[in-house]
DNA sequence: CGACCGACGTA
DNA sequence: CGTACGTCGGTCGC
């Protein structure tokens, strides 16, 4: 019988695979909004679906562990007792996991006093018996011994489940260079961690295979062993009952007794109706859509159910994608015309694309429709090249993922570009702002649960033809869009038509423009700031009569506690802090010279390392290029990193010098910076509606001097510039949810004094508690925050028991709202600015964006009008309860342009 | 050599 | 015992 008309029996070790399942996946992402724990059961499904798919058994079945205990436990009482107790977000998921499997219509075998790897085992060799092809799933090394010319054991990597190694007899052999059924013997000898199994001590795998080679088996070398020399030697003597223990134990019972017939296992049509209820309590919205393709046969192309009959499949020994990719073909001219022609006819709502980028620059494209896909190289100046050029520069859709290097790539290669209406990374952002897939192919693998091929035969999808190219990713990334859309709300969805993928181009104008910086003026500082940093060390080092290295932590300590003698400070994981405020708490309590020197000299390198960094980064036409992270933060926010111009210092007057060297380019007249003034208080009041807070801002005067004037009941000229401060630490610090604690802690003040201090704030302006509380207690009902502008974030930890976990969660939910309207706000101005400045036909540019502030270049001539531009931009970009106020600044420099 | 941690810059 | 980031050097373990 040829291996392709042979049933196929499937058979997974239920809780191994659960458990990988559990720390592949994060768990704060799978929770269900009642506070179930799901990533367990989310990775096992997902797993099996693609198994389903790809592999296509006949015959299946889950084994499962019964309890710990277990005959081999019985024999030997330490057997895995070195494993710590089952976390608690995991135990309650294998109950559910089960249910989930019986409602798929799987069987899940249990059996007293067995280990599941021992049904495998079993099921193994009945199969075989039987005239099976067996697929064993397990994340036991033990299972490896099992591994014939009939059954094949996919393991784990360690990255998780979603990506199984297929050992077969050859590949177990390549792996450890022996056949399957040496394994135990191998095993034996150098032990197993995991299974609290100790082998013989300094014999791994090396030698173990090497002794196997020369003696045959275990008995062989046991037999031998007074002829190996050496300490190993030795240690095999010394340990031989470890090792005859350990292949006692490692050996798997093939004859357990079980109450099921191979073909009850037989893989039966999935009822949706009875998977439908649970999935919809588990929240598994992407994985009930998967089941539904599977159940209506979409995946595997011949209906039916998970077995879809016999496989009638002809030669092709390894398993198909779910879904392959349509074969590309490279066009050129009347060609690609009428391809292009019919193809955005055939996709109204867009056609995937993809660059093929090298060194910043196009050399081609691949393009696809659901069906379809093509290639195009590209060059500069080619006649026959004018259909693709003019497509892209049209309005016709255009599906991108992780769309803004390649806009770039774009802009640099002189090629024009619009029409971009979907990034299915961004849009997978809205769907998961806590982000797990950065990438085409995290996608890919989340939401349609398929891997992009890769040339690793070892891996579950094997390569089909070459690599996954651009044609390939251009086809992946038509097929997301749908599947993302779909989860996202509909205020979600328009918040990505309408500002994020808007958004998008301009950052990569941003990116391209880059900013001016003065490379001699960095140089000089740097060398300032190494010098100083030098003279503070050797100061440093006189005080305690030794040379330590005052960056490392751990030194620090040794000097601090020990040689000095200083109070402990608050502990870290390592040890006890020596940050900033705990140096200042230190020189309070015990003055010392040393502290101070140490405080300056960290003042000093921080400095120069940002200096130095920077100064690095200055591209060759003498402007420093940042990369914005557009789906950067949860709460909405950009990032900036490469280097990260949104932590330029400028509290200290030395930190400033350094925002000294950022100036306008030479075609430029000056910089401009454009700040919203105070905005997440605003968002505040405007999301609290507080009466207090509402009139504050429109009185139009000093925020915290207004007040602070009702905190401490005095007239707003009588604020004090103490009074002020406490009251501005107390505004901010409440929508971060600041406690009482934090509050002193902060002010150094007494916590009685900082009670007071809140309990005055509240009553004041009532409106503001009463929204925070009720911002927390909805995301606990909804499992989500969201912004003015619909913008969600997720909280799955805002139920849980632990205590930690919770608060944090809290805290988080609370500013969400705050940062995440801001960072809206921020994105829409941004949108309409650069907008109007083109409509406007302006040579001014924007810059930069450092969350509520964004710097231009002006052009000659410009600046009253780009003034206008942005205070219309920024100050209309939402309406609120309150204005929005903008200040701006102009200067020939960073520095200078603050206001 | 990569992962982690402590520390610290910004909003 | 205050949110959101990115980056650095030191340290530890593979």
């Amino acid at each position: 019988m040829s291996d392709a008309a042979k049933p196929t029996l499937l058979v997974i070790d239920g809780h191994s695979l659960a458990f990988r399942a559990f720390y592949a996946l994060p768990v704060d992402s799978f929770s269900t909004r009642d506070g179930q724990h799901t990533n367990a059961i989310h990775g096992f499904l997902s797993m099996l679906l693609l198994l389903l798919a790809n592999e296509k058994p006949t015959h299946l079945a889950v084994a499962f562990d019964m309890s710990r205990q277990s005959f081999r436990t019985r024999e030997y009482a330490e057997y895995k007792g070195n494993r710590g107790e089952t976390p608690v977000e995991f135990r309650g998921q294998v109950p559910l996991l089960q249910d989930a499997l019986r409602a798929m219509g799987i069987r899940t075998i249990e059996k007293e006093d067995f280990e599941a790897d021992d049904i495998l085992a079993t099921l193994a060799a009945r199969g075989r018996a039987d005239g099976y092809r067996v697929l064993l799933v397990s994340g036991d090394r033990d299972t490896i011994q099992l591994v014939n010319d009939d059954v094949t054991l996919l393991y784990p990597n360690t990255q998780g489940v979603s990506q199984l190694k297929r050992y077969d007899t050859d590949a177990v052999i390549e792996r450890y260079g022996i056949r399957p059924e040496q394994y135990p013997d191998v095993a034996a000898l150098v032990g197993e961690t995991s299974d609290n199994l100790p082998g013989i001590p300094k014999v791994g795998e090396k030698t173990a295979v090497k002794w196997l080679g020369l003696y045959g088996d275990l008995d062989g070398i046991l037999a031998h062993a007074d002829e190996i020399k050496g300490v190993v030697g030795q240690n095999l003597r010394d340990g031989r009952e470890n090792a005859v223990r350990n292949r006692r134990l490692n050996q798997l019972v093939r004859d357990v007794e079980l109450d099921v017939e191979l073909d009850e296992l037989e893989a039966k049509p999935i009822d949706l109706d009875s998977v439908r209820p649970l999935f919809e309590r588990l929240e598994f919205r992407t994985l009930m859509e998967r089941v539904t393709k599977l159940a209506a046969g979409e995946a595997n192309g011949t209906g039916g159910g998970v077995a879809a009959a016999a496989p009638v499949a002809p030669v092709a020994a390894e398993p198909a994608p779910a879904q392959v990719a349509p074969t590309s073909r490279a066009l050129t001219g009347d060609e690609l015309a009428s391809w292009l022609e019919r193809a955005v006819v055939a996709e109204p709502a867009g056609l995937g694309l993809s660059l093929d980028v090298l060194d910043g620059h196009v050399i081609g494209a691949g393009i696809a429709t659901s069906d379809e896909s093509v290639r195009v190289p590209w060059q500069a100046g080619r006649a026959d090249l004018e259909p693709f050029e003019a497509w892209l520069a049209g309005d016709a859709p255009k599906i991108i993922t992780d769309a803004k290097g390649q806009l770039k790539a774009l802009t640099r290669s002189g090629l024009e570009f619009a029409g971009l209406v979907l990034d299915p990374l961004v849009a997978g952002w809205l769907v998961r702002p806590a982000l797990q897939e950065k990438s085409l192919a995290d996608l890919v693998s989340f939401h349609l649960g398929e891997k992009i091929p890769q040339a690793d035969p070892s891996m579950l999808v094997p390569e089909e033809g070459s690599d996954a190219g651009a044609p390939e990713y251009a086809w992946y990334s038509l097929r997301l869009a749908p599947v993302v859309l779909r989860a996202l709300s509909e205020n979600s969805r328009r918040l990505l038509a309408e500002v994020e993928m808007p958004l998008l181009p301009v950052l990569a104008a941003m990116e391209l423009r880059g900013v001016t910086v003065d490379h001699s003026e960095l140089s000089t500082l740097s060398s300032e700031l190494g010098d100083r940093a030098a003279g503070l060390a050797q100061l440093a080092y006189a005080e305690i009569g030794r040379e330590v290295n005052l960056g490392s932590p751990k030194q620090l300590q040794e000097v601090l506690f020990d040689q000095l003698g200083m109070p402990k400070t608050r502990s870290t994981k390592t040890g006890y802090t020596t940050d900033a405020s705990a140096l200042a708490d230190l020189q309070d309590s015990n003055p010392h010279p040393f502290l101070g020197y140490l405080l300056e000299h960290r003042d000093a390198t921080k400095l120069r390392q940002i200096v130095e960094s920077l100064d690095k980064s200055i591209a060759a036409d003498g402007r420093i290029h940042t990369s914005y992270g557009q789906i950067g933060a949860a709460t909405g926010r950009m990032s900036s990193n490469d280097p990260n111009l949104q932590n330029i210092p400028i509290r200290t007057a030395e930190g400033r010098r350094i925002r000294k060297a950022f100036r306008h380019g030479p075609e430029f007249a000056e910089l401009l910076t454009a700040d919203y003034s105070q905005i997440e208080m605003r968002i505040m009041a405007h999301l609290s509606g507080d009466p207090g807070l509402i009139e504050a801002f429109n009185a139009g005067e000093d925020l915290h001097r207004f007040v602070g004037a009702r905190v401490f009941s005095v007239d707003p000229a009588d604020v004090t510039p103490l009074m002020r401060t406490k009251v501005k630490a107390m505004s901010y610090g409440l929508a971060y949810g600041l406690s009482a604690f934090g509050l002193s802690k902060q002010l150094r003040i007494e916590r009685a004094e900082a009670q007071q201090l809140m309990r005055e704030y509240f009553e004041r302006f009532g409106a503001v508690r009463d929204y925070l509380r009720g911002v927390v207690e909805q995301a606990k009902v909804d499992g989500y925050t969201e912004t003015i502008f619909g913008r969600r974030r997720p909280f799955p930890d805002l139920n849980s028991p632990n205590r930690v976990l919770r608060e944090n969660a809290e805290r988080a939910a609370l500013n969400s709202p705050i940062q995440g309207s801001a960072a809206d706000v921020m994105k829409i101005a941004i949108v309409g600015v650069e907008a109007e400045i083109a409509t406007q036909g302006l040579a001014s540019r924007m810059l930069l964006t450092v969350h509520d502030e964004l710097i231009f270049e002006v052009a000659p001539g410009e600046s009253e009008s780009l003034e206008a531009i942005v205070r219309d931009r920024m100050g209309h970009a939402a309406d609120l309860l309150v204005p929005l106020d903008v200040e701006i600044g102009r200067g020939a420099n960073w520095e200078d342009a603050a206001h």
